[in-house]
Order: C-alpha cells, then structure tokens, then sequence
DNA sequence: AAGTCGGGGCT
DNA sequence: AGCCCAGACTT
C-alpha cells in the first residue's frame, strides 16, 4: 500500500456524497469567527498569515487589533514597519508581518490597493505560498483550488489511508492534486474550510471524535480502526541549546540599555536586552567586559531568575544580570537608554518580555 | 530536500 | 518532554 496514484486512492471514493456531508457539517458546526464575518479579501488573507502554524484561539485578539489598527491595504502599505511589528508582538515568525507589509505596498502600487483575483498576481505576492493561495482564492473569490495546511493532509490521509511521510514537501503535492479531483466546485470556500475546521474539531491529532465525525462513513482509518496510526509523519530533529549572558543595564538617570536586532534573521528588527553567548565566558569576568565596552563603571550587580525560551529549532538559556553603572558615555547606533515606561513603545520577543514583566 | 523562522497549547 | 498547529522562504 504505497505510493499509489492519485486515481487509485480515490478508487471506491464517493465524492459527491462526501461534499454534501462535509459542507452540511461545515454551515451548521462552524465556529463564529472574527475573520468569518465578511469576505473581505484583506481580511481573509491577514487571518490566513496570523493562521500559519498558529493556533486559532492566539490569532483572534491579534486579528481584531490589527484590523483595528489598519483596516485596509492602503493603511498598512503606510503604516510603519515598527508599528507593524509592535502589532505582531509575541505571535512569532515575524517575517510574516515583514512579507504582508511588502506585499500591500505591492498592492497599492500595482493594484491600487485592491487585493488581486488573478492567481498568479496573487501568488506573486510575498509571504503567500500554496496554501495562502489557494486559502484566498478559494475562501475570498470562490474559486475552485485547493488549500493543503496540516490539517487538511490529516484528514485526508485518514479517509483515503494515504501512509506517505506528510513532512515531505512533495506529498503536500500530492494531496493538492487529490483535492482538485474532490473539491466542490459549488462551494470550494466551505469545501476547503470544512476539511480544516473537521481537523480542528473532529478529527484531530490525537483521541479523533470519530463517533462524531460527519464522514465517518467514508473514513478507511476509521474502518480499519488506524487512526492512530496516520498520518505518517517523520520526526523532527531536537533543538540546539545556545546559553547567553543577558544584561539589563541601568544608567544613574534610571535609563535602561536597548538594542535593536539585525533586520534578517532570528528576530529580525525586534528589541532586546544585551545579551552574549556565555561560552568560554565566566561569570566573574561580566563587571570588566561591562566597564570596557561601555567606558563605565559598575556600582553595583545582581543577578534576576534565569529565562529559558523554546523556538522550534533552539533553545535559549538566559542568565540575566540587573547592572546599575553610573554613565554609559559609549553605545552603538543600534542602541538606546529607555526608562521602564518606554520599553512599551518597542516590539520585543517573549524571552525580552519575561524580562521586563521581572522588572516592575 | 533540508534548514530557518516563534510561540503557545496539549498530552 | 515531545508533538501539534489554517506554512513560506532560503540555500
């Protein structure tokens, strides 16, 4: 039973049967959401970015807030970019909110800040791939294509007992040509959202309500009692630790010391404490690598609760020093003395933020 | 194809 | 502790 064709999955398929359960189960079962409440395409795309790999229940405040804050193509395309990621504070893969902004000042230049129906325009755009393509062509503009997230490669791989590793980029392709063979095309907005949304609420990762499940009846996992057994995903590998010293360095006017992140990368273009890679550096040696590279002197120096932090692919082990020095003649150009009510006005990461929650 | 890029929720 | 999540981009 590998690597069949598309055709031979769909083999004793009832589509049409299918289509009818699913998107009855979807009118009648789905949640009431923010991004549900009109079909604005700017909104729909917005919801689709915040959605990657975040759950619903994070996204909804930052979605409310962000259309609040810039309702309209135009108004983000102006806004910036700090803004923008002051908004996007603590939801993550911030390049997300670098792409949308790029690609609204697209919109507006090229389209005059109406989103595209084109799919290639659409797909040109940054930051939307295959899924957020099909996502907003299929949710915004009715049209017929397919929407493969992790949810959908789920379900999928239960009712048609496909056992092919879905972390292979090019299984989510074979699951999109299988989703043109059986999407609805009277209604791909509520196809495509009601395979997501009986992943999100039925057919789950783990413990799967198949005694509630709509297309229970057309399930191979089910049949052959193997939900637990699919879908067939290959491990992920474990994250590398990184320790750093971080600093929170406070001035005699009770300024503390901030610096700006590069603008690519981890973190790109956020704020944070100093921090240094603790490697080969001993604790003892802190006081003089202050006084040295600020041309300061340290009054005094404590150290706070340790910070540790997950990210998918590291992992961060902070130990965190408060320093009181008298002046700090010497700071970089990435750099800046903020009061503690400042912090505020600046976008840090989870880490920095559990920092300054420590200080007041 | 593999690595990079966040953070929270669940078990 | 590990896995999951409405993935895309870079190399």
């Amino acid at each position: 039973m590998k690597n069949l064709s598309t055709k031979e999955y769909l083999d004793t398929f009832n589509k049409g049967a299918f289509q009818v359960s699913l998107i009855n189960w979807f009118k009648s079962s789905q949640r009431t959401l923010p991004w549900r409440a009109d079909k604005d395409p700017y909104k729909i795309w917005v919801s689709e970015i915040m959605l990657q790999q975040t759950q619903v229940d994070t996204v909804i405040p930052y979605f409310n807030n962000f259309i609040e804050q810039f309702p309209t193509p135009i108004a983000l395309a102006e806004a910036e970019e700090q803004d923008v990621l002051k908004a996007w504070e603590g939801l993550g893969y911030y390049s997300r909110a670098r792409n949308l902004q790029a690609a609204v000042r697209e919109v507006k230049e090229s389209y005059h800040g109406k989103v595209p129906e084109d799919k290639d325009q659409l797909s040109a755009l940054k930051g939307i791939g295959p899924y957020t393509l099909g996502a907003i062509m299929s949710i915004a503009f009715e049209q017929a294509e397919p929407a493969v997230d992790g949810n959908v490669m789920r379900v999928l791989a239960r009712i048609l007992n496909i056992n092919e590793d879905i972390a292979k980029p090019r299984t989510r392709k074979l699951f999109e040509l299988i989703v043109r063979e059986i999407i609805a095309s009277h209604d791909p907005s509520s196809f495509n959202q009601g395979l997501m949304e009986l992943g999100a609420l039925v057919c789950r990762p783990k413990n799967p309500k198949c005694d509630h499940c709509p297309v229970q009846e057309y399930c191979q996992a089910n049949t052959l009692a193997i939900q637990g057994m699919l879908p067939v995903k290959t491990k992920a590998k474990k994250q590398k630790k990184l320790s750093y010293y971080t600093f929170v360095i406070e001035n005699n006017k009770g300024e503390l010391l901030v610096e700006k992140r590069p603008d690519n990368g981890l973190l790109a273009s956020l704020w944070q404490f100093p921090m240094i890679e603790t490697k080969g550096v001993d604790m003892n040696m802190i006081p003089a690598f202050i006084e040295a590279t600020f041309h300061t002197n340290v009054l005094t120096i404590k150290q706070l609760a340790p910070v540790r932090h997950v990210f998918s692919h590291l992992i961060w082990q902070m130990d965190v020093y408060a320093i009181k020095v008298d002046q700090l003649p010497q700071i970089a150009a990435n750099q800046l003395m903020l009061i503690s009510n400042q912090l505020s006005d600046y976008p840090f990461p989870v880490p920095h933020q559990r920092i300054i929650n420590m200080l007041v």
